[in-house]
DNA sequence: CAGACATGGTTTTTT
DNA sequence: ACCATGTCTG
């Protein structure tokens, strides 16, 4: 066992400029360079400065050479913006030359390029593809079909999600106990993940879970490659450590038994992803795992004023199990947390909309304004809103660039052509664009293959020399394969941006597009144009195939100032001067989900979610919630989150749009009685939005009744028969869209090109003939 | 093979 | 209510 001595007292040189800033417990964090160690960084409280500042004194002071740290975060985004502020620290020092790059990426990056090197011991080629979940699932559909199971009874989903919970614990098929196995179509789970390894082995593949379980694997069983890796890596460090999983965690133990030097930062109430394997354990359990361990607090916060903070704080102390942190900011007081109660989410959106434009009107811009979410459904109601208004906003999250339709062929083709064993890919395309290949041809490609055990590709080319298929098919699938071989040779000797233009036109994946007419086509071959430019920033196909498949992202910074519309979970890590958390009710933040199986452990959860969110206010924090929601089309009665309950009265400026309303529904929280207690003997219908539904029946309160009525005579008014004084081609006047031409009747429902929102599907009863 | 109809399932999201 | 997917039918 190696001893060094920690150098915790400060160097004798002066200081840095990259120490300078930082205050006393971040400086511990800085110059606590050897044995284990766990920063404990509360929101807001510098966490990634300290950790940059970590990363660039290890190198300054020459301890490690910058390929002998390795430094892992859960996101790309974490990991850009690290490498970007160690090279400002660095300068030109950290762009690599002699000493090497430090191993800095995501889990999964970093899992990747070391497989990638040692795949031949898991049986994979180095040129292994890494498959989405799309691939996933089409795979593993074939694989239940094949097991002769019901894929309705048992979908494809479930398993997915069982073998991905089961690498994300870091077993492989032989650690399946029959318990676990029993949770999927009788009790062949194991059987079925096995099948599925051979599978993906078959077609030189892996999914995300593999890249970090089979390295584990190979660490474990291969005592060289282990050895080799903790020699190498002097320091590891590891960001939002609250968010990894068991395969994750163990791959790192196994990484630093060797020298110790281990630094993992997280925050314990910042846990909001064990639904995807998260062990918040794996935090708690640091000082246990690493003897010896040096705990540091960072709970100086410098985000947030002082309402804001100690809210939050409240909040999150309601929750058990936890590490425990005292933030503190020296910040001004600023205003206190608004509570908003409004009658129904329409209203929600309204009153947000209004206090951002006045927010506008005093000289704030756009880009302070976030507002947060629980669910992506309920972005809608603000984009609707800010639509009719005019109001600039982007929306994060939701379908990503890389998982259009559009993308994944033009990637399947690229893959087809660059892993010829690409088995998925050459599936995907191998009809698209139709080209006479039905079910049928595909069924023979198929038989021959698992004849013969080769790749799809390669039975397609010997179909094509045999009588098995008839005429047209038997060209079509000829002409495929020697394109596919045809492109292979040109990646060679052509620039794969312009391979991929020529793919693209050459399979008439383009001429496809052109053909159909639909709204979306034009942007579609858009996207593929854009694909193609963003292929120039790669040194090669290859390189840009494991980009891709690793970085889900596409950052679009397209003009002005917006307001952010996104999850809570997506703003985790984010920061903003207004924030508006809204849908604070019981069944929607907490989520129904949460209360209905859960238990303790998820409210916990949901709660820590509730800190994230609150946390993320620089100095303007306000909270919604509605009387009243849609929810799958029904109107339902809500009351306010508990959460909201437990906001301390001292910080809080509480309001209602509502008649003599607010403090008598808060009150119940705040008095911690049960808010269900005096409805139990109500319909009895079940928890959450039905026992809710029951409380008052707000919808037949005076004065507010009128609104709720109206709406359900929009809603009838959606079973109607069409209209018969709007036609196709007439210009028409809606009152959030302003004028448009209608371009399409479908019943009721009008699909019309507005003059300054674009072409919208809307109800023919919201349109007047102008 | 396309287009009409029925069905089911709707928290959070990365990699 | 809405969307995506799957099945049936012409």
């Amino acid at each position: 066992m190696t001893h060094l001595v920690p150098t915790s007292a400060g160097p004798a040189f002066p200081e840095p400029a990259y120490i300078a800033g930082l205050n006393e417990p971040q400086r511990d964090a800085v110059l606590t360079t050897e044995g284990p160690v766990l920063v404990l960084a509360g929101a807001g409280t510098g966490k990634t400065a300290a950790l940059t500042a970590r990363l660039a004194h290890l190198i300054a002071t020459r301890k490690a050479w910058p390929s002998e740290i390795l430094a892992v975060t859960f996101t790309n985004k974490a990991a850009r913006e690290m490498r970007e502020r160690v090279g400002r620290i660095m300068g030109a020092g950290a762009e690599g030359g002699v000493e090497g790059l430090p191993w800095l990426g995501t889990f999964h990056s970093v899992a990747a390029k070391m497989l990638r090197r040692h795949a031949e011991l898991v049986g994979l080629q180095s040129n292994f593809t890494i498959l989405d979940t799309d691939d996933q699932l089409r795979l593993l559909k074939q694989l239940i079909v094949a097991a002769d199971l019901d894929e309705k009874r048992w979908p494809a989903r479930q398993l997915a999600g069982l073998i991905d919970r089961w690498k994300n614990r870091g077993w492989v098929p032989a650690d399946v106990d029959a318990g676990e196995s029993e949770a999927y179509a009788n009790g062949r789970g194991a059987e079925l993940y096995a099948a599925y390894q051979a599978r993906l082995k078959a077609v030189n593949a892996c999914d995300f879970g593999d890249l970090l379980l089979h390295m584990l694997v190979i660490l474990k069983t291969h005592r060289d490659v282990l050895e080799g890796y903790q020699q190498r890596f002097r320091y590891i460090m590891v960001d939002e450590y609250q968010d990894t999983n068991s395969s994750q965690y163990l791959w790192l133990r196994l990484l630093a038994q060797a020298r110790k030097n281990i630094c993992c930062v997280g925050d314990d109430d910042q846990s909001i992803y064990s639904w995807r394997g998260a062990e918040v354990a794996n935090i708690l359990r640091f000082e246990h795992d690493f003897p010896g361990a040096k705990t540091i607090r960072l709970e100086q916060n410098y985000r947030s004023t002082p309402h804001i903070l100690a809210a939050a704080s409240e909040v999150i102390a309601n929750n058990g199990q936890r590490l425990g942190k005292t933030l503190w900011t020296a910040l001004e007081a600023g205003e206190k947390i608004n509570v908003v109660g409004v009658w129904d989410g329409p209203e929600e959106a309204r009153r947000v909309g209004d206090e951002i434009d006045a927010h506008r009107r005093n000289g704030g811009s756009y880009d302070d304004v976030a507002i947060l979410v629980r669910a992506q459904h309920q972005t809608r109601e603000f984009e609707d809103r800010f639509i009719a208004i005019g109001l600039p906003y982007r929306i994060v999250g939701g379908f990503r660039f890389y998982e259009r339709a559009e993308i994944r062929d033009a990637l399947a083709y690229l893959r087809a052509v660059h892993q010829p064993a690409d088995d998925l890919a050459f599936e995907r395309i191998v009809n698209t664009p139709k080209r006479g290949l039905g079910d049928k041809a595909v069924a023979n490609i198929h038989l021959l293959a698992r004849a013969e055990g080769i790749p799809l590709m390669l039975a397609a080319a010997r179909l094509c020399d045999t009588d098995e298929l008839t005429g047209a098919a038997r060209k079509s699938l000829g002409r495929l394969v020697g394109d596919i071989a045809r492109w292979r040779d040109l990646s060679n000797s052509l620039a794969h941006p312009e391979l991929c233009r020529q793919i693209l036109d050459e399979s008439g994946y383009t001429a496809m597009l052109q053909a159909d007419r639909s709204t979306e086509s034009a942007g579609r071959l858009e996207n593929l144009t854009e694909l193609a430019r963003a292929m120039e920033e790669y040194e090669t196909l290859g390189a840009f195939l494991e980009h891709v498949s690793l970085v889900m992202d596409n950052e679009g910074n397209d003009g002005g100032a917006k307001v952010t519309i996104m999850t809570v979970h997506a703003a985790k890590g984010l920061e903003f001067d207004t924030v508006f958390l809204v849908g604070w009710e019981e069944g929607l933040f907490p989520s129904q989900r949460a209360l209905d199986e859960g238990g303790t452990k998820s409210l916990e959860e949901e709660r820590r979610l509730a800190y994230v969110a609150i946390t993320r206010a620089r100095r303007r924090c306000v909270i919604i919630h509605a009387a009243n929601r849609r929810i799958y089309g029904q109107w339902t009665s809500s009351i306010p989150s508990r959460f909201v309950g437990e906001l301390p009265d001292e910080h809080i400026e509480a309001e209602t749009t509502m008649s003599g309303g607010e403090s008598l529904w808060r009150a119940q929280w705040s008095e911690r009685a049960d808010p269900f207690a005096h409805l139990e003997r109500g319909t009895g219908r079940g928890p959450g939005w039905q026992r809710a539904a029951a409380l008052g029946e707000p919808a037949a309160r005076s004065g507010h009744g009128g609104r709720i009525l109206e709406v359900k005579a929009s809603a009838a008014s959606y079973a109607a028969k069409p209209r018969s004084d709007v036609a196709i081609g007439q210009r028409v006047f809606h009152t959030k869209f302003g004028y448009g031409t209608v371009e399409g009747i479908e019943g009721n429902k009008l699909a019309i090109a507005f003059e300054q929102s674009g072409t919208k599907h809307v109800l023919d009863s919201f349109v007047t003939p102008a």
